[in-house]
DNA sequence: GCAAAAAACTTGACGTGTCAACGAATAACG
DNA sequence: CGTTATTCGTTGACACGTCAAGTTTTTTGC
């Protein structure tokens, strides 16, 4: 009742001076604005923690990693964040970490109880919430949307301007 | 040659446990992550400003919105960010601001030579990387591309747990 | 072995994004 | 009118994200 209305004169308006790709990516950047909020907001909803440190426990829930290094080259973040957020989470007593016996400057990462419950408990509603958002799509869809999307990653790398 | 590679690994990995849709928010925004870094490495590269304030200064030039109030119903952005970012750029002297004189509260803004010359040095770069990003997509491609984000911009929307 | 390079993690600085509370000015309307 | 509601903008607090420099420990390679 308030701010942001008219998603659709804004992209319309903007358009005839960057035709098409400034408002794909106008139009991504939105996109992925509201699927975090939604996301961050069910967790938070839901006695959660924030969406970067559910991402963190996610990955480690999964067994795929047990150290930091894992985390960030499993699921593409930032180590300094990565560092950051550990640390919160075992503040927090989600998680310990036991400095590795043969590679001192190693901490291996593992849920405690409390994390793992938190995990289980959480799972579920981010499944339903998946099952939301990709519901609509026909397998035939879903595979040319990520063929799209493939081709953008592609192109947003190489660029020498 | 330090870092984050595969990502190929990693969405194969993580979708034993998050079938799609995890997936798509995921590559989403690795996809969002990396299309800001070139833009802002492009406007970096070319002595330009940070990404959020050349989309300020952008849509203040295209002439659509004269006071804080307007950008952020133009562009769709958080208006305690658009007032920070709108006083930084009065400081760097790409914009000036004169109050109204029929309401006290407004700050009508307007671009210095300064800030005209940036934006006018800068957009045909920008024009030419929104081509490099869609220029391998068929009128027919785009328009489902654009369909796809539509619903998914819906979908994402309403849903509650 | 030992110096140099690299790895795992930390820390600082800055930018981006969101939310909520607030102040000042204007508009609504009884 | 004058009170109340609304609007425009500011500010504080916090989460998120990226980059670069710094520490400690391990590896590499003479």
């Amino acid at each position: 009742m308030s701010d942001n209305k008219n998603q659709d004169s804004v992209t319309s308006d903007l358009s005839y001076m960057y035709p098409l790709a400034s408002v794909l990516t106008y139009r991504l950047s939105k996109l992925q604005a509201r699927l975090n909020a939604q996301a961050a907001d069910l967790l938070r909803r839901h006695g959660g923690v924030p969406l970067a440190h559910w991402r963190v426990l996610l990955v480690l829930s999964s067994g795929l990693a047990t150290t930091q290094k894992e985390i960030v080259e499993m699921a593409a973040f930032d180590k300094g964040q990565v560092s950051r957020i550990v640390d919160r989470l075992i503040e927090e007593e989600f998680l310990v970490s036991e400095s590795d016996i043969d590679d001192k400057r190693i901490r291996k990462l593992k849920l405690t109880a409390a994390g793992e419950q938190m995990i289980s408990r959480l799972i579920p509603l981010m499944q339903q919430r998946q099952e939301h958002l990709v519901g609509t799509f026909s397998e035939a869809e879903k595979k040319q949307l990520f063929e799209f999307l493939d081709r953008l990653d592609e192109v947003s790398g190489k660029m020498s301007l």
